[in-house]
RNA sequence: GCGCUUGUAGCUCAGCUGGAUAGAGCAUCGGCCUUCUAAGCCGAGGGUCGCAGGUUCGAGUCCUGCCAAGCGUGCCA
């Protein structure tokens, strides 16, 4: 309907250019937006008062002239000039029941389009290290990025869903390690456990497998596992040493038994992680391996590149990346004096991955602390001959946990923290994911775990899902008091349709699809929750005070025609939230 | 110090990219179940949009400067 107004109004445009009282060459973007207020009619213009100035004239009376040069059109019953020059478009009201038609007919397509037009988006999210179970600050990541993920799937792109697996850095080694210290606690062995390994209880687990498999074959003297190492943290020495040097004298006592006992817990994790996701509705086509980045040799070869285009230098011994020249604050080592690479060598080697997939539209989704990244990687793009342009970062806050008014306190460190896992146990997948998906991703945010599982009004997830079952309610009302439904006598009634709740309702449901977009182009789930709450709302104030099932059949199919629309836009809005929509609460 | 993000009702947050009288939920107060599910609805109170300037027909939204909070500023990931 936007369009036709648009096209209207451009008709008229052209029309006063060809008439001289606009300048031909002015170029002008037409936006029409739906009026808030339904006094200021269906949609409404601002056009007369962004040309007044170049027409040097006033705004009301311009949209005098723009309303005069308006072409007729059926659906539009009314035009009007208000304010200081808005141009007020009311529609006909027959117009305003094709909705429902469109919304039969397309069904579970409904709110679906092709402004994607099939482009290749990747979406890259969550990809925690694998060092230990996911947490709640994971959560609110997996959630928003397989909604928009899923938001561009409605909206037409081609989207591959993307975790990038940290299974190459020295964080994996401090894991592999952690796990045969415990495992050697279990050979009974006197342990002293380094202040900097992974204390969760989940390590102890791995390692307890690891005893199940080899039994004693990899069990070492632990006084020959400390022999010369340098001192932990209280004992007066440097924690960061004392664990590198325990993960050195890993691999030499171990020889192969270390990458096995490294495999256990990649794979023991990632499992883990992988199956916590697909029950929080989140799933990938792709599980990408930071290792292979370094096997196949791509870092060598994305570095090469960049030696290639000078964009590399050495000093200190180490090899640079010159980002500051490319937006950067300063240049970033990508090799260490040491020899290894850095993390951010196997990044770029990643982004160059991912430009070389051919996608149109890179989307990295990081938490917030990760926003120093940025330009770095933009950098590392441009220097291998890319658009920067190409890669969208967007970024989560954490969420705070509040069980009422107090904050549940976390530290990864320590290994007291809440899981997803737990989260969803005591909240529930549907309420966990609509509450971290409710607030902008930029949001700090308060995640209220008593609110999420309270069932009462308070809770908005059961107020939309409500709804749902309340429409699915009448409709077993129907069929227990033996009426019948006739759908299309329904349509050919629809103009019985009169009642103020009922073309809120019909505005709302044609609003339906241009949500979708909007909240999938901006990358805002939020978006769309706003709406399903708005929509229930008006669905539950007309339930209050219009009966559905009455006596006058024709009214009555044309109601049944009306909330079963809103059913299915329920439904659908649920859908891409990968919520539930119950039939019944 | 510099950079990024945030600042809107008592609390948690929206505000459609510059539009008309700044909205919603919670909390508070007052109403509505003999009727399709009260997990619902209706009403009331509650605001210097952090502060000060600027841009223009028009600013919560844009620009500048302050103030406050969070994060970042590693040859960590």
């Amino acid at each position: 309907m936007k369009q036709t107004l648009e096209a209207l109004l451009k008709h008229a445009v052209d029309a006063l250019q060809n008439e001289g009282v606009l300048a031909k060459d002015l170029s002008i973007n037409i936006i029409i937006e739906r009026s808030r207020d339904a006094q200021h009619g269906d949609f409404a213009a601002n056009l007369a008062m962004i040309l007044a100035k170049h027409a040097k004239m006033n705004p009301r009376v311009l949209a005098e002239k723009l309303i005069a040069a308006l072409p007729d059109d059926n659906a539009v019953s009314k035009v009007d000039i208000a304010g200081p020059g808005f141009i007020n478009f009311f529609m006909d009201a027959s117009a305003q029941f094709d909705i429902l038609k469109v919304i039969h007919e397309q069904g579970a397509d409904f709110g679906h389009s092709q402004v994607g037009a099939g482009k290749k988006v990747q979406v890259e999210f969550v990809s925690a290290n694998p060092t230990g179970p996911l947490h709640v600050g994971h959560g609110r990541g997996a959630a928003y990025g397989s909604v928009v993920a899923d938001l561009l799937t409605a909206v037409g792109y081609n989207v591959q869903r993307e975790y990038y697996v940290n299974d190459a850095g020295r964080q994996m080694d401090i894991l592999a390690t952690s796990i045969w210290l415990r495992y050697l606690e279990e050979c009974g062995e006197p342990v002293r456990f380094p202040e900097n390994g992974y204390r969760g209880e989940y390590v102890r687990d791995i390692a307890r497998d690891v005893y199940r498999n080899v039994n004693n074959d990899y069990r070492r003297p632990f006084d020959l596992v400390l022999e010369n190492i340098p001192a932990d943290e209280s004992q007066g020495g440097d924690k960061e040493a004392h664990i590198d040097a325990l993960i050195a004298r890993a691999k030499v006592l171990l020889g192969d038994g270390y990458a096995d006992v490294f495999r256990a817990g990649l794979t023991t994790i990632l499992d883990d992680i992988r199956d916590d996701l697909h029950e929080f509705g989140v799933d990938y086509q792709h599980w990408f391996s930071e290792q292979s980045l370094v096997n196949d040799g791509s870092v060598a070869k994305a570095l090469a590149k960049l030696k290639a285009s000078g964009h590399l230098y050495e000093k200190d011994g180490a090899l640079w990346f010159a980002s500051s020249t490319l937006g950067d604050e300063k240049d970033r080592v990508v090799k260490r004096e040491n020899g290894q690479y850095t993390y951010f060598a196997s990044d770029i080697a990643y982004h160059m991955h991912k430009l070389e997939r051919g996608f149109d539209k890179i989307i990295d989704i990081w938490g917030a602390d990760h926003h120093g990244y940025i330009p770095r990687v933009k950098a590392a793009i441009q220097a291998l001959g890319a658009d920067a342009d190409k890669l969208h970062v967007l970024l989560v806050q954490f969420a705070t946990l509040y069980r009422g008014a107090e904050k549940v306190q976390m530290s990864t460190r320590s290994g007291e923290f809440v899981t997803l896992r737990q989260l969803r146990d005591e909240v529930g997948k549907d309420a966990a994911r609509f509450f971290y998906v409710m607030r902008r991703s930029e949001q700090h945010m308060d995640f209220d775990l008593q609110l999420a599982t309270s069932k009462t009004s308070d809770n908005p997830v059961y107020y939309v899902q409500y709804a749902h079952a309340r429409v699915c309610s009448v409709f077993r009302q129907l069929v227990e008091k033996g009426l019948p439904r006739d759908l299309l006598s329904g349509m050919e009634f629809i103009n019985k349709l009169t009642e103020e709740h009922e073309a809120a309702l019909l505005s709302t449901l044609a609003r339906y699809p241009e949500t979708v977009e909007r909240a999938a182009l901006s990358y805002e789930p939020h978006q769309l929750i706003l709406y399903l709450r708005e929509l229930a709302n008006d669905f539950h104030t007309y339930y209050n005070s219009h009966q559905f099932l009455v006596d006058d059949a024709n009214l009555r199919d044309a109601r049944l025609n009306l909330i079963s629309a809103v059913r299915q836009v329920l439904a659908n809005g649920l859908k891409l939230l990968n919520l539930h929509a119950p039939e019944s609460m």
